[in-house]
DNA sequence: GCATTGACGAAGG
DNA sequence: CCCTTCGCCAATG
């Protein structure tokens, strides 16, 4: 789990397992629930490496079904990722369907609405 | 093949 | 408390 392409960088760099990864925590946060970069990097043992759970992200846009990419965050709780979706507006809108509360791009309360995968998951 | 950048995070000043 | 620097790893120029 959690292989770098490198490791398998055979000839097809399709099988990005960390992508995979990725996406698959970020479809299992709960509606009105949220996470950061940091915390789905730890689950998957690379916490030393959260800007690569961002940069997963950036991939996400072309996978089916769409990754729920507006319930991460930063630590902070901040949406600094909303630029890049359709539109710097939508992953707010989001959010705020789901319940949440955003101030600034930022989610309100988001230490009690935070979800954590090695917690929540935590096999 | 080296330098720069990036949807982050923690530490230091 | 705000701002800067460093680390981490992969992708891009």
């Amino acid at each position: 789990m959690a292989k770098t392409s490198k490791a398998l960088s055979n000839k097809e760099p399709k099988t990005y397992t960390f992508f995979e990864d990725v996406y698959e925590v970020v479809r299992q946060i709960p509606k009105g629930r949220a996470t950061s970069y940091g915390a789905i990097a730890n689950y998957l043992g690379t916490k030393l490496s959260a800007r690569m759970v961002g940069w997963a992200m950036n991939a996400a846009h072309n996978t089916i079904p769409k990754v729920p990419a507006q319930r991460v965050v930063n630590r902070n709780g901040m949406l600094t990722g909303k630029m890049h979706f359709e539109t710097p507006t939508y992953m707010q809108e989001l959010l705020e369907k789901e319940g949440l509360i955003i101030e600034k791009d930022t989610i309100k309360n988001f230490d009690k609405i935070f979800w954590d995968p090695a917690k929540e998951l935590a096999l």
